[in-house]
DNA sequence: TTAAACAAGTTTATAAAATAAACCAAATTA
DNA sequence: TAATTTGGTTTATTTTATAAACTTGTTTAA
């Protein structure tokens, strides 16, 4: 009846910054942050969480002398996130 | 950017009990917890805290004599339901 | 007729999750 | 060169979800 609810993808602030990466495939820590109005340390603890979960992947690089963590979501985040959306269909009573 | 996900209907058990009363606009307890396949104590604490919020209404009848609790869901529960979908097209990216 | 099993929940204890506070290192600015 | 800022990470706390244990009354079987 209700399919589970991938417990990943169903978190506020995971949720943002997987909408954010499906729209613009690369985005930097600051940007991301700025857009979910999140603090550091919690971005910092769902990001990592999304990407040992393989639902994105994080480089870090350098920019200039800066530090600087670049994410981009993966195929297998691209396809959690549709199977997601599916998912929640079935809840919000959406085409019945 | 990102609207707040109501934190009272962003949750798997709540949502599916929501879900099923946007439907039915009434049902049973032992209803509810055969649809959502959630454990009593469970559902009890769920179907409190939608009660406690105004979500729903719950009424304590019997059936016989069986004791039977029956929940239906308020306007102010269809408002936030209705609302809670509208936030959250906006991290799905639907109708951009 | 009474002991065992069942129905319908509730209360409470535990496990998991979200979140922010505190922290660190390097770079910039005053 | 001391203070501030940037770009984060680690850790501690709070909140939440969830199930286990319990309660109350009912039906069933012996």
């Amino acid at each position: 009846m209700f399919p589970t609810l991938d417990p990943l993808l169903h978190s506020e602030l995971r949720l943002a910054v997987m909408s954010l990466l499906v729209s613009t495939e690369e985005a930097e820590f600051p940007y991301i942050k700025e857009q979910t109005e999140a603090t550091a340390g919690n971005l910092s603890v769902q990001i990592d969480k999304l990407s040992a979960a393989g639902y994105i992947e994080v480089e870090k690089t350098f920019k200039g002398k800066k530090p600087c963590t670049i994410c981009r979501i993966t195929p297998t985040g691209l396809k959690a996130f549709e199977d997601y959306i599916q998912a929640l269909k079935t809840y919000l009573n959406i085409g019945k």
